[in-house]
DNA sequence: CAAACATATCTCAGCGCTAAGGCATCTGGA
DNA sequence: TCCAGATGCCTTAGCGCTGAGATATGTTTG
């Protein structure tokens, strides 16, 4: 029996196949849409799309729909955790870059742009609300005038590993519905397009 | 021969093993990965936090960690396509809602609101801005004096239309390095994220 | 019917980000 | 050496969104 991925509304011009299905976690999960005919926001946004404009083929949607609508739940999700220790998205990536950095826990304004993937002024405006409240310093650069370092204090080292636990079973609480061979094969496909845009570090 | 997805730095807590790479794609990419030692910004993340917080399962972020970086890349890159039309997200967001809607191309803020994971403030300030473009019209509900009637002009029909088909060849570009396996793998997982975080239709 | 509650939309202050540009400093080539 | 361009950081206007709350209308309940 061909057991497909896909509800009825998605048109399969990217190919898509069902070639692993015999896994027993993946029919699990298929017998249960069969079930239920269970069709997400998505399903509903192609379907639309192939009955007002069946000349195009909407189908990247599939994929790129559902990492958008993703991304805004985990963020408003993570967001919660944050709030618990006193702190949003853009304080605790500062905070978790300089901590993950090891001792002495020191990195340029510009080493922290390049991890948040955000402007050189955010950086300047996070940095400000972060020194505001004591959980890092700004110090002249040694051996470049123009630089800074930035470093975290006592403070700060302790509020990050106190929030790092909570927000790590965060995570996990999202992923908890994916089993080992989705999880694999997210992050491959995950790993591929980011290597596809380029985000290479350093 | 155990081929692994992960590189060295990521501890396989999520026990995360490679089941199926047998698949000549997969040995593919894997082969390429030996060859080029590849590791990504995430990569080195997660392996940072491995020397640093030995104590800590970090694993979790070899997921959330680059849909995030993933989405925000994408994010831009779809931005670029909007700006070509003179859109943005919110803006293509809207008349896309509309337009998939079908005729008669009328939907109320509340629905636009839902479609979009948006505040109704938010709604309101792009209605005012679509508006004052002439790209929609709002005019009272008929049945619920609550309610609004929002509909695409003709000037925004037309420029939805116009600014789709360029938007759907960037989002192919996107994915046109996943294979079709891939692909629908990594539907499959989405689609049980957004499921788990309760992103059901209507 | 009236009161209490629910719903639909809008308003607005505040927030974090971007884009553009300013200033100081470094670097490499003529 | 000098200077033009590159680099690092900051400043600021403007933007879109949130969160709180206002207003008006609809619905339910006693």
């Amino acid at each position: 029996m061909a057991v497909s991925y896909l509800t009825t509304k998605e048109s399969p011009r990217l190919g898509i196949v069902a070639e692993h299905a015999e896994h027993p976690e993946h029919a699990q999960r298929t017998a249960h849409a069969d079930r239920a005919a269970q069709s997400d926001h998505v399903d509903r946004v192609v379907g639309q799309w192939g009955a007002e404009r069946p000349d195009l083929d909407v189908s990247p949607m599939a994929v790129i729909g559902r990492l958008n609508r993703l991304s805004r739940l985990i963020d408003a999700e993570l967001k919660r955790t944050f709030a618990l220790h006193g702190l949003d998205f853009a304080s605790f990536d500062v905070l978790a870059t300089l901590r993950r950095s090891g001792p002495p826990y020191r990195l340029t304004p510009t080493g922290l742009m390049q991890c948040a993937m955000v402007t050189s002024g955010a950086i300047s405006q996070r940095l400000d609300r972060l020194e505001a409240r004591g959980l890092v310093t700004r110090t002249p650069s040694g051996s470049d005038g123009r630089s800074r370092e930035v470093a975290l204090t006592e403070e700060g080292h302790a509020l990050i590993d106190r929030a790092l636990p909570d927000h790590l079973a965060t995570e996990r609480r999202i992923l908890a519905g994916l089993d080992a061979t989705q999880t694999a094969a997210l992050i491959d496909a995950l790993r591929t397009l980011l290597a596809a845009l380029g985000d290479h570090p350093e």
